[in-house]
DNA sequence: TGAAATGTTGGGGCG
DNA sequence: ACGCCCCAACATTTC
């Protein structure tokens, strides 16, 4: 049962070091053979995630290529490609690393079951969390819905060292044929803009661990003040990255540790945002409703409005609002978005315009390269109220205020709103390049006025809220 | 990881 | 010198 090849079962781990089953399957000395399964959950994807995916998955190929290995891509359901594998080349065993997402989940639980039923073995890992989401437990055996308490109990968890990368591994003999990843078109719902956002992405192990340490380098030093202004490089940029596997959790919180360890003053708040990509899993794992609707039911009676123009006019980064429609902007022509400015144009959808917040976390599941289940649902539930842990409803951010505060120059804004600057800079302009020709834009036209009056939708979201309490 | 409304305080101008 | 008003600055409450 554990001889024969083993079937390296690859999706959001798409890296050499710090990965436990490659680790594992390399030290068993058994000849492995990796594999990309285009399956309908990964079919699924949004535009951009789906692509960017894809240039993730070449990437890993020629990484692969250069430790004596090679990716094979097959496309079907996850069980009958597998058992196809195993069938074609007498594998003793499949392993994957474990994802947490009730789709992953429950595609996984199906493909060990037959496996295992078939007298093949089966086995998960871990790798894309510092911790497994049972690991991290409250007094009581319980889980946390408070993210304070969390980062408490396991930021003091030890954590494993990351695995080092093989540097030769050993292959299966013959290699199955595998499909061309370009015959794919994981690119198709991209065309839209993929030249332009391809600019700002930085692909594979490599560049992410060169981020990783840029930041540790300089930024680290004012993370907790100046990742909040969405005009400056403040932040690691690193979700991108994580979301595929391209570098391991566990690389980057002891990059972390050894960071706050020699006394780099940004150091624990980076530590605290790892923890809420880690708390989010967590959340998912023990409430896996967080992804589909309201995780406080009592929301569900609450009159969020469903799809509408004004959000039409959010999405396409024209709601009046110069930081809503920069963030929005910044997301189509980059593929991310500021986190400050995240909070904002958030809560200017479920707030100001009233719209159900799974309006937007669907756009956001289309535009954003570092896109994430886990936490997608969490933060959109966070600014919405409707989340464990969440911000009162009455929190209401206000676009007005808060460039105010966090974008006091206007760089930010105009760097991604062209109408706002006598000379718009490349990144404003690419905007124009990067939407659909249906969309109708082009440079120079004016600049909308605000779809809503800030104080009207304010007034108007508070009145809805209260009348639910009443 | 709010914002606005309301309340409080204290200094300065002024009669 | 004193009371009064104004208002900024800050604190508290409310949504």
């Amino acid at each position: 049962m554990t001889d024969g090849p083993l079937i390296l079962w690859f999706r959001r781990d798409l890296r050499l070091s710090d990965q436990p089953m490659l680790a594992a399957a390399v030290a068993s000395g058994r000849p492995v053979l990796p594999v990309f399964v285009l399956d309908p959950e990964t079919e699924a994807l949004g535009a951009a995630p789906k692509w960017r995916l894809g240039l993730s998955v070449e990437a890993f190929g020629k990484a692969l290529e250069g430790v004596g290995l090679r990716l094979v891509l097959r496309r079907g359901p996850a069980l009958a490609v597998l058992r196809g594998l195993v069938a074609e080349t007498g594998a003793g065993g499949v392993w994957w690393s474990r994802l947490y997402d009730p789709a992953s989940v429950a595609r996984d639980t199906e493909v060990k079951a037959a496996l295992k039923g078939e007298g093949i073995e089966a086995r998960s890992f871990s790798g894309h969390l510092l911790h497994e989401p049972w690991e991290v437990e409250t007094g009581q055996g319980g889980f946390y819905r408070v993210f304070t308490p969390y980062w408490k109990a396991m930021r003091g968890m030890a954590v494993a060292a990351p695995a080092a990368a093989p540097t030769r591994s050993r292959g299966v003999e013959r290699w199955p044929v595998g499909e061309r990843l370009a015959d794919w078109r994981l690119g198709a719902a991209m065309n839209r803009g993929a030249a332009v956002v391809a600019c700002y992405q930085s692909v594979g192990e490599a560049a992410a661990r060169e981020k990783l340490g840029d930041f540790l380098e300089g930024p680290v030093d004012r993370y907790s003040e100046m990742r909040d202004f969405p005009g400056v490089a403040g932040t690691s940029r690193l979700s991108e990255n994580l979301t595929y596997g391209e570098i391991g959790i566990r690389e980057v919180w002891h990059a972390g540790l050894r960071a706050r360890a020699e006394g780099r003053a940004g150091a624990e708040s980076f530590l605290r945002e790892l923890a809420w990509r880690e708390f989010s899993s967590h959340l998912m794992h023990h409430t896996p409703r967080i992804v589909s609707g309201n995780w406080r039911a009592e929301w569900d009676a609450f009159p969020w409005r469903s799809d509408n123009p004004e959000a039409e006019r959010w999405r396409r980064g024209m709601t009046g609002e110069p930081l809503v429609d920069a963030a929005m902007r910044e997301m189509y022509v980059t593929g991310t978005m500021h986190n400050r400015a995240r909070m904002v144009a958030a809560s200017y959808l479920t707030k100001h315009l009233m719209t159900h917040w799974k309006v937007g976390l669907d756009w956001f599941a289309d535009c954003l390269t570092d896109w994430d289940p886990a936490a997608n649902a969490m933060g959109w539930q966070w600014v919405a109220g409707s989340g464990p842990d969440a911000a009162p409803y009455f929190r209401i951010f206000n676009p007005a205020g808060q460039a105010e505060k966090f974008d006091a120059e206007g760089r930010y804004r105009r760097r991604f709103v062209a109408e706002l600057s006598q000379a718009p800079g490349p990144e404003a302009m690419a905007f124009f390049e990067a939407v659909p020709r249906s969309w109708g834009f082009a440079p120079g036209q004016a600049y909308p006025a605000p779809v809503v009056d800030l104080a009207e939708g304010r007034a108007r979201a508070l009145a809805a809220y209260g009348a639910g309490k009443a």
